[in-house]
DNA sequence: TTGATATATGAATGTGTGATCATATATTCA
DNA sequence: TGAATATATGATCACACATTCATATATCAA
């Protein structure tokens, strides 16, 4: 299927590429694929309502997991859970102070991802 | 388990809640629940490799499906199927000319989206 | 050391989803 | 109208994943 197979007859590999040109130009503006999926990764993580009330919770104030669990009125096991994916990923860091953890954002740029999102919520609001 | 329930008694539901003035603060700044999902609809969309692909093309050009399928090497039944999701989510469009279709992006946020993640790719390849 | 608290982890389960294959629709052209 | 092209759609399947429940670990206090 994929043109850059190399034991493959014209039959089978054809492949139509009615805008070479096109094609051209975003070949151009490629992103390395270990950094695409990293990317893709972060935006996955992102990507589901209780990781994401979690993050936002946190870009205002530090939290331990029961906190986060009394706010989101979740189980304590399922904010676990979801932090220890976050913390796998390097988006959320934490600090033990005793029996408690406080969890904090770890990247600049999801916070950037997190405020873009928050204006996209706004503005979607006014219209 | 919500302490928001009604019909709880007190050894069920009490909630631990360390840091109330905290959690407070989190609760403070709120975005709705349906906007949220919307939000978290939408990180999800560019957290698939392949449509995050997809729509890194599409910042830079109008394409066409089987331009698409021929750039990223994929079927173009994947591709179309993908469209599908990022049409119904309004995050594409598309206009027609004869038998084609011409794809590009329907979103500012999401492109502003996009770039944050470019730049975040582009500066971990440097650290 | 024992009990209590805070959190983590593993297994189990139901749900979501990305790719593939086969088939259907829509448009153009002869 | 019928063939060819471009794309869409439906079914299927393997796999990822979010939550729950039970259990384990770690820290503190007595």
């Amino acid at each position: 299927m994929n043109p850059s197979d190399g034991n493959c007859n014209e039959d089978l590999c054809r492949v139509r590429v009615i805008h070479a040109d096109q094609v051209e130009q975003a070949r151009n503006n490629v992103v390395p694929d270990d950094h695409l999926d990293r990317l893709a990764l972060i935006y996955r993580m992102l990507g589901d309502p209780t990781r994401l009330k979690i993050l936002m919770a946190l870009k205002h104030v530090e939290l331990c997991v029961c906190d986060i669990a009394a706010f989101l009125g979740i189980s304590e096991s399922a904010v676990s859970h979801q932090l220890r994916r976050l913390r796998e990923t390097a988006i959320v860091r934490h600090r033990r102070e005793g029996q408690v953890l406080y969890y904090s954002l770890n990247d600049l740029h999801v916070e950037t991802l997190l405020d873009i999102g928050i204006d996209h919520a706004h503005e979607r609001l006014l219209t």
